[in-house]
DNA sequence: CTGAAAGCGCTAACAG
DNA sequence: CTGTTAGCGCTTTCAG
């Protein structure tokens, strides 16, 4: 019964397996009607290749492994789709931190078995920690630069220049900075890329935290923020952001008529938020693709380097006029 | 080079490749000392067994696949995680159609090669190319039923007459239902639970739509809703309901102070929206459990009834008095 | 260009 | 309890 294999096409048509195998594999080794003549039997009986069969045969495994941090985090899920629609036919093994950073290595450790290389999104292991973990494994890290490993991030320092020249033309001269979670190579940039901002500038910038990542963060963030005097203050992300201006809420200022927010990742919630939200946008299928392309040559053996892209800021509404 | 295999530790031994293979497989099998001898020196050498090879000769690859229709909607990766977690060491396949129900089939059908079973989150696609699709792997269904399949549902009637008994008890009659897309399963039984509530009672039951279960649908919803007198909304999802709230602003009316609205789901923005949504829970875990528990009996061949859970109504700010 | 034959690494009867 | 013997379905030399 359903069990059509290229043996039942291979007697089908009188010819050997080996030659079906060939039309599908290496087509150009095949005379052109008896390949034709093949794909049309295999369409016909319906024949699905044996994935594992061809796996164990060429020892690759035509997976890959992508860990995320946290598939709850809305940045994730649009980075997985892009992720699997750059995969062509490759299947993409998702596997989800849960949240523990502590997990993570060996859940790398059982990946490594059944991938040919790993997509890994770890915004909070150690290097060394990653590095053990991944042990010879073809690698990219994502949205993270670690030391002899390739990687693709997308570099927001440029967007945020943009955005503090908005709100600098708004009128806005002192500037709150949330820090996102020490040890976070992206909040060490997107702090970075404030601070180089405001230096040239006659602003004064003050900064607060660090913060966690979440909407609770920025419920405490914004308590930290009503005791001063800033008139914009620049989120972690876009979750943090969405607690901010809820925190704010409470403490009876709005958004952006007393407070600005910049926030950054431009996650749904961005968008359907009310005021919708000022924010930087990764380009997540540029991303998607880079880390692919980069995962392949990793795979060859080749050593692949790092990839930097560019964020883009968005402006919505919950960047006005300086009150 | 590093190819450890059973053989490897076999030679090592003096003990045959059989005997490695059950020590793993069938422990029971081999005397103590050996399967000790064996599990230190697979230890020593770092012998990882080749999954591959062994879904080769067994037929099953420990994988199970989870088509989701849209992992961009909220609603997917808490569901995602649980179902990871509830999966053991079973390898997750996650399969994301892209919100295009068309591709489905396709997508099924590559998935069928590479799992012992599929979870089938798929709202839209019709009954029989579902069946069709699917053919003879075992598979859940999820959050529908699907004669001939083995499902898994979260029932939300009870919850939404929760919700209905609370909004009453506000004050509110006239009540407007915003229905979800036609051909839906959910879409038709949250309908169905809102009219049989309806019809006991002394309340003007005002039905809109259908709507697309999105943000934007929420917004046009919100124009029809505009034009009526309801002082409550039901709406199909929480993303519709954030956008009925955005519609409802743009058109002046405030909720809950004008209108109250009901979502559903309990997404993570039914939390962190302002004001957060009064909205029905699905037991996330509970599902996840059950639909593997489902598919593992299905995979045995055993005929898999179908599991209804219950959802919960939990009340928050969008819902108060009547005007 | 195609057939023959030898595996990939593991499991599964079947003897012993 | 353990060794033997066949494969699982496909790829890949190596001949022809």
């Amino acid at each position: 019964m359903g069990k059509v294999t290229i043996y039942s096409i291979a007697e089908e048509l009188g010819v050997h397996a080996a030659t079906v195998s060939r039309a599908f594999s290496r087509p150009e080794l095949v005379k052109a009607d008896v390949r034709q003549r093949v794909l049309e039997t295999a369409e016909r009986l319906g024949f699905q290749p044996n994935r594992i069969a061809r796996r164990l045969a060429t020892g690759s495994t035509g997976a890959v492994g992508l860990l995320v941090p946290d598939i709850t985090n809305p940045f994730f899920p649009p980075l997985v789709r892009e992720i699997q629609a750059a995969a062509d036919d490759a299947t993409v093994i998702l596997v989800d931190a849960q949240g523990d950073a502590a997990d993570e290595p060996s859940l790398i450790a059982r990946l490594r078995s059944q991938v040919d290389g790993i997509l890994l999104a770890s915004p909070l292991a150690p290097d060394d920690i990653l590095r053990e973990a991944i042990g010879t494994t073809p690698t990219v890290v994502l949205n993270r630069e670690v030391d002899g490993l390739a990687s693709v991030v997308c570099d927001m320092t440029s967007a945020l220049h943009v955005a503090g020249d908005h709100v600098y033309s708004l009128g806005h001269r002192r500037i709150a900075l949330l820090s996102g979670t020490v040890g976070s190579w992206a909040a060490e940039q997107r702090r970075t890329a404030i601070r180089t901002w405001a230096g040239g500038k006659d602003v004064e910038l003050v900064e607060l935290g660090p913060f966690s990542a979440s909407y609770d963060g920025g419920r405490d963030a914004a308590q930290e923020l009503l005791a001063t005097d800033a008139t914009v203050a620049f989120a972690f992300d876009d979750l943090t952001a969405c607690g901010v201006i809820a925190g704010l809420a409470e403490g009876g200022r709005r958004v952006p008529d007393d407070v600005s927010v910049v926030g950054c990742d431009d996650v749904l919630l961005a968008r359907v938020l009310t005021p919708t939200l000022s924010t930087v946008q990764t380009p997540n299928a540029e991303l998607a693709r880079a880390a692919l392309e980069t995962l392949r040559v990793a795979i060859t053996g080749e050593p692949a380097g790092p990839t930097r892209l560019e964020g883009t800021f968005v402006h919505r509404q919950s960047t006005g006029p300086a009150a």
